[in-house]
RNA sequence: GCGGGCGUGAUGGAAUGGUAGACAUACCAGACUUAAAAUCUGUUGGGCGUAUGCCCGUGUGGGUUCGACUCCCACCGCCCGCACCA
């Protein structure tokens, strides 16, 4: 009897893949296409659990196309700029390039080991110049229908450092490396026109019935319709009226305010001539440009002075202020405020002493505002007060759509859709980018570059040792020739934001090499992409970007019209977690916790504590893996010591494929068990003798049952049902006295189950119960209805809704008979105790239910 | 702050509104073994009871229903995103 030998199966098998070209994808219109992507990699040089866990899922659903009959295209590539390359850069010297491409090597090394059904020949980094040409090809292509355009938009700035930083590089709204507060700061920027395919991208959301209605949830308040009115407040002094947007107009009887933001040019005027006001906007200015640090901050106001009248009413007069939460962004960048039903107002009220003024009390509790807004749902019935339009109880929802009204009759305010969705900001003042291919010219102005010159190439000979763009900095790289004009003229330095480059790599997969972006046939007969797999983390933009690109690409006649919506369906897995073991008695010399590797742990009676020294370990459970918490595992040793299927296995097994799952060694164990067992019940079937001639009929039930769930499971995403399945099916083969010929059949079937999660053992199993060819090219096996239905059904009986007993009863019994047999039951005559139930609920083939 | 999600035995989790805990881990017991490992078999939500059995139990509190892990409301805790991280 042979042992399971993973590493010995594991090579061999893939061996065959490639040596067929098994997973190569070719363009063959007589066959159903597939196409199955997982979001592509980040090179950080290091494969992690969760690659693998994301990997396998596709790689679950490619080889079972595959086996149903489809042309799969399954390809990865490397989302490969970025930020990290020059932290390294920085960090360690060396060169983003070199440092990317070496990553790279390695993580391909770490993948292949895996078995993945990749076709590895289309694989590309979007930092090869052949990528990012073709992306500079592109936004070209976009300039010239109007897609993109500049305008100034706001940045974090260093001030010490002189340098533009990523949210990520601002840490408590001071700058990672000199810790000086971070500004904010307006530049001329590129943006792509997103905001004018507001309503088609979210109408088309409703289109998605394949995607997690969460994600869809998300995006569409991420794109954030609203209907409101806008109009103007005329101010006392006669200059030009303030124009506001505000989605509850029926709230303007309780206006306390008028709320300006810090960059609204009202504010930005009168800042000239009063250095008070002047200083105050500078506070404003401070921290970080994230929402999230907006809307956190505390809240700051100023009082301009300026006063306007209430359109309502001319003789209210209201004041006009600053306020630090307001955002230039959105709407007119002006509102006015209500603070008895809006929390945020209401505290900044009650802050500067403004008026609190009720508009509407609760129907059932009619009290007045004190230190909490009274923000009922718009759907709920409110009773109104002194309403200008008669109003007396009404929802919120009547009240706003009747103010439009009244407001547009009486000419002083106009119903306006708006939309939260602002247009994409691409440009990123970095080295390590697809550079922005445009040239500024003193005569021309702004020139896009020639096509013919692409792609303009990243210069190798920069550093990165002091802050700032290196680009800039470049003795040569920023002189060219005006291609309008052939003066000499200077490079646009900055490059794109990394989003661009994963915004149509799924589109450049159809035809990878190609000298121009996508090829039509290509386009024509893979897209869309049929399934794609990534984390939830990406729900909102990469997704919002890459549907907005499969729309400008259709405009510029790179994809086709039903490619506009690229993604037919879409899964969000969750992230594979470790415990975190944290010493609980002592921390390092700078105070900081201890963590322990996994491997310098013991329990001991219960108790969690360091091998070596018998220190108690705090266990952390479920943490998402990081370096710094010393709880990462590494799918090489993993590999290396069970092998890939083992791996494979185990992510898919213990948690359902949308949540979290946490590696521990006792599962990882356990799957390797499981699949050592499954080998020895191959290598069995084949030793042992005819055996017992008798055929074993619960067997096949069992068998095909388990085709249909586990097909079931794969089809919907449920792996861990469809591996709970498997360990049934498993246990009744092991147990069953059949024939060794029904046992071979069976365990084929099995060997076929499984291939999808562990290919390679399924194939070695396959071969030895003498399958024909390889079994990723063997048809998914059927099950047969008969097989599935059973004769006879047990009927739980519930008393009162507790289960107390239950009946074996033929499966299409009639109800009347199943009632007789209800009420005879031993113990229902038991609990009735003579007396009639009050109602007997029968749910044939399912329960029953007595009710006394 | 805003938006989205999750919460079930010792553990990961299963359950079209219909027997809560499938499957797995861990633990315990047994078989095999000189022994251990491996393997195989069996038990295991908590409590009460000799037992037929009874009571409690899906984060907390309410509600809808013959029946709620599942639907509704409120609360608590944790996680993700917030436009320059990828």
């Amino acid at each position: 009897m042979s042992r399971y030998t993973a590493a010995e199966i594991e090579s061999k098998w893939q061996q065959a893949w490639t040596r067929s070209e098994t997973f190569k994808a070719v363009r063959d219109v007589s066959k159903p296409k597939y196409y199955v992507l997982e979001m592509f990699p980040y090179p950080s040089g290091k494969l992690h659990m969760g690659h693998v866990r994301n990997y396998t899922m596709g790689d679950v659903i490619a080889r079972y196309k595959m086996s149903t009959g489809h042309n799969v295209l399954h390809p990865m590539g490397f989302d490969a700029f970025g930020m990290p390359a020059e932290n390294a850069a920085m960090a360690i010297g060396g060169h983003p390039k070199e440092w990317t491409y070496s990553n790279i090597d390695t993580m391909v090394e770490q993948m292949k080991p895996l078995g993945l059904s990749l076709d590895w020949s289309r694989m590309f980094a979007t930092c090869d110049p052949e990528y990012y040409g073709q992306q500079q090809s592109l936004f070209l292509d976009f300039l010239d229908e109007g897609l993109v355009y500049r305008k100034n938009a706001v940045v974090n700035w260093d001030p010490v450092d002189m340098t533009v930083l990523a949210n990520e590089q601002v840490e408590g709204g001071r700058g990672w490396r000199s810790g000086a507060l971070v500004e904010r700061r307006e530049l001329t920027q590129w943006f792509f026109k997103i905001s004018d395919y507001s309503e088609e991208l979210l109408d088309a959301l409703e289109t998605l019935d394949n995607w997690p209605a969460k994600v869809r949830l998300m995006q569409e308040n991420w794109i954030g319709k609203s209907r409101g009115l806008q109009f103007s407040f005329e101010r006392t002094d006669g200059a030009d009226p303030i124009e506001v947007y505000t989605t509850r107009p029926d709230t303007l009887m309780g206006a306390s305010f008028v709320g300006i933001s810090p960059d609204h040019p009202i504010a930005k005027e009168l800042e000239a001539d009063n250095s008070e006001l002047a200083d105050f906007l500078a506070e404003c200015r401070k921290g970080g440009t994230t929402e999230e640090a907006i809307e956190t901050a505390p809240k700051l106001g100023y009082d301009t002075g300026i006063t306007v009248k209430h359109p309502l009413n001319p003789d209210w007069e209201l004041p006009v202020w600053i306020a630090n939460f307001i955002l230039m962004d959105y709407g007119t960048g002006a509102i006015f405020a209500c603070p008895a039903h809006d929390q945020r107002d209401l505290d900044f009220c009650r802050k500067y002493d403004l008026p609190v003024v009720d508009t509407f009390l609760d129907l059932d509790a009619p009290k007045p505002v004190e230190n909490e807004a009274f923000v009922p749902p718009k759907e709920q019935k409110v009773k109104w007060i002194n309403h200008f339009a008669g109003l007396d109880e009404a929802t919120g929802q009547d009240a706003i759509d009747a103010t439009i009204d009244f407001a547009e009759k009486a000419g002083w305010g106009q119903g306006v859709t708006k939309f939260r969705l602002r247009d994409w900001g691409l440009s990123r003042q970095r080295y390590w980018g697809c550079p922005i291919p445009v040239v500024h010219c003193d005569a021309c102005g702004v020139v896009p570059e020639k096509k013919e010159n692409l792609p303009i190439e990243l210069p190798d000979d920069v550093t990165l040792d002091v802050p700032g763009n290196p680009l800039d900095r470049h003795p040569t790289w920023r002189d060219c020739a005006c291609p309008s004009c052939g003066a000499p003229a200077k490079r646009e330095t900055d490059t794109m934001d990394t989003f661009v480059d994963s915004s149509w790599y799924f589109a450049r997969f159809t035809a990878p090499r190609a000298t121009t972006p996508t090829v039509a046939e290509d386009a024509a007969y893979w897209m869309n992409v049929d399934q794609y797999i990534g984390g939830i983390e990406h729900a909102i933009l990469h997704l919002l970007y890459s549907r907005f690109f499969a729309r400008a690409m259709h405009i510029c006649g790179h994809l086709p019209e039903t490619a506009k919506e690229p993604f037919d369906a879409l899964f969000t897995q969750g992230m594979v977690t470790h415990a975190i073991f944290k010493n609980a008695e002592r921390t390092d010399e700078n105070g900081r916790a201890i963590y322990h590797y996994p491997a310098e742990v013991e329990e001991r009676d219960g108790v969690t504590v360091v091998k070596e020294t018998g220190e108690k370990v705090d266990v952390i459970p479920s943490a998402k893996m990081s370096k710094s918490k010393n709880n990462v595992v590494d799918p090489v040793d993993i590999i290396t010591s069970y092998g890939a299927d083992t791996a494979r296995w185990f992510v898919l097994s213990d948690s359902p494929p949308e949540r979290d799952v946490e590696w521990t060694a006792s599962g990882a164990e356990a799957a390797f068990k499981h699949l050592n067992r499954v080998h020895r019940i191959a290598t069995d079937v084949i030793a042992s003798d005819a055996g017992n001639p008798n055929e074993d009929e619960a067997l096949l039930r069992e068998m095909h049952k388990a085709i249909r769930d586990v097909t079931l499971g794969v089809e919907s995403f449920g792996f861990n049902a469809s591996i709970a399945k498997l360990y049934a099916f498993t246990n009744a083969l092991a147990k069953s006295k059949a024939s060794s010929a029904a046992k071979r059949d069976a365990t084929r079937v099995l060997a076929q189950l499984m291939s999808p999660m562990t290919p390679h053992l399924s194939e070695e199993i396959w071969q030895l119960l003498g399958g024909e060819g390889l079994i990723i090219n063997a048809p998914w096996p059927v099950a047969d209805e008969a097989m599935l239905v059973e004769a006879s059904v047990t009927l739980p009986i519930q008393i009162n809704g507790k289960r107390r007993a239950e009946i074996s009863v033929p499966k299409d019994m009639p109800k009347e008979e199943v009632e007789k047999l209800v009420l005879a039951h031993e113990a229902v005559i038991r609990t009735l105790d003579g007396a009639q139930p009050k109602k007997l609920i029968v749910v044939p083939g399912r329960i029953v239910n007595v009710v006394i």
